[in-house]
DNA sequence: TTGACTCATGACTGACCGGTCAGTTATTAT
DNA sequence: ATAATAACTGACCGGTCAGTCATGAGTCAA
């Protein structure tokens, strides 16, 4: 990643997080970035794209600083100290911008955003679900979807509080402090509330795709390319009529799928069908 | 408050938490309410006017309720219950949506709409340290911060379940287990981590207006009237005369201000000028 | 020196948005 | 039945924004 799509993205972040998506155009950004708007379109293929590329940049340094924590050789307390304390650290300047922007259900770049979101989450969870039996074993294993809502909330909790006002709260004391609530809150547990399907199941939470999203789609491009010779439209036309049939074969929707791959009209299709099939 | 108000303010309200408010139209939001996009003019002053509505209208409905906890005849446990109880079905649906605004400081609403949010916190907070210390004793007072804190989150992450999964939760279960929780918690305590200060002053939240931005407005409003014998430039310069000393006087400010009051251009100045005075 | 190439620019465009208003329709009063 | 008033409409306007593109500035090999 070059230097400049980096000031780009850690200046829009900034922005955003402080005025909103919509609210913040793309001149601001790149007055703030002292380049031209011609110039941030080098970068970036719109607006949207930045958006994208501001969750990547931030989402991947939180879930590689949390995965590392597996490799800290210390207790299993430390470790679910140095958990909260990336938590803060990481998501502290961005976690509003961040949940700003999981409400906005508009954009196609949203639902790549949604994976994304997911991931980070997954990770988050499984990270958590780890320390948690590894501090306070297996016993309780019931209650981890209620005690991992409610230590979120918890970090949630204290995040509002660095962010909105801005004061310099001592991490590390906020993290012991949060393990030492954990300490309660466990040694009183009784009956679970959440059992685990009701906890967020991060496959279900990305859209769903329907078939007749998908043939409309198609027919859509198929209007645009309007050669019935062509490659791509005859792949097309296949994979829209494996879809029509109740049990498609997923070998000819990927085979014909291959044909696609170069063709920029079809990669928002092509997305969708990878996430389709992969379901 | 005429259906059609309430028509509007509902509908938009499902909106803005779906997509956000600068990205919701006000030709969409009439679309959904079945009216014309003049009509609409004819109920608010403005979009921004409905959005000021909208945190009004949830707003009261919310502080109606959980005022309402005081006159309740039953334990102080159930009477705490009750508070989590409302605030699931109150805020369940518009939380998002409201915290999501909160982070937009940009028009000169958000200064009305922060002095109602100020309202609300301030309610909710008292109430929370009312049912505390009625259901815990006095003991915990140095707790308090922390406790409401992280009570805070855990109702947030379990809002969060209710509204994203869209789950039908038990909130009466509900309600009971997260003060079972807090009886945990608070049965472990030992130093707190947050001082009283620490926690958002719900007089400090507000945007603190320094004496420059006043001067500029000033400024600009004095370029826009442009008759140096006019009554309102008049008063704006020795406004501004007086703003430039270190120590002004604050009756001089406010007389010349009580020349301001019909003048529309001035309406967002006097605004500024009266927060100013009263800090 | 030249010309081919890359990178950067900001004026420009078309779409859209908030807000207005002249005109239409519905309702009530006479 | 008619006049008067209130409620409503949608075309329209000024302005903003995302995205484009013709132009220019800098670089370097020939």
């Amino acid at each position: 990643m070059s230097d400049k799509k980096i000031l780009i993205i850690e200046k829009a972040s900034e922005l955003f997080a402080k005025k909103g998506f919509e609210a913040t155009s793309v001149q601001e950004i790149t007055d703030a970035c002292g380049i031209s708007k011609g110039s941030f379109y080098l970068s970036f293929k719109s607006k949207e794209g930045l958006l994208l590329s501001v969750f990547e940049y931030f989402g991947t340094k939180l879930i590689d600083r949390i995965g590392a924590i597996h490799h800290m050789e210390t207790t299993p307390r430390k470790r679910f100290e140095q958990f909260f304390v990336i938590q803060f650290e990481e998501i502290a300047r961005y976690s509003d911008f961040i949940l700003m922007q999981m409400r906005e259900q508009t954009s196609p770049v949203n639902e790549e955003m949604l994976d994304l979101m997911n991931k980070m989450r997954k990770k988050a969870y499984e990270t958590m679900e780890n320390l948690l039996l590894n501090l306070y074993g297996e016993g309780i294993h019931n209650h981890l979807p209620d005690i991992i809502v409610m230590l979120n909330g918890i970090t949630h909790g204290y995040i509002e509080i660095i962010v909105f006002n801005k004061k310099k709260l001592n991490i590390a004391d906020l993290a012991s402090y949060i393990v030492e609530r954990t300490d309660s809150i466990i040694s009183g547990l009784t009956e679970p509330f959440l059992k685990k399907e009701q906890l967020l199941s991060f496959e279900g939470t990305a859209i769903s795709i329907t078939t007749e999203e998908l043939i409309k789609d198609i027919e859509m491009i198929k209007r645009q390319i309007n050669d019935t010779e062509d490659e791509v439209f005859i792949s097309l036309d296949v994979i829209g009529q494996e879809l029509l049939t109740l049990d498609f074969r997923k070998p000819v929707i990927s085979g014909m799928m291959s044909n696609l791959d170069n063709s920029e009209l079809t990669e928002g299709l092509v997305r969708k069908l990878v996430r389709f099939l992969n379901r």
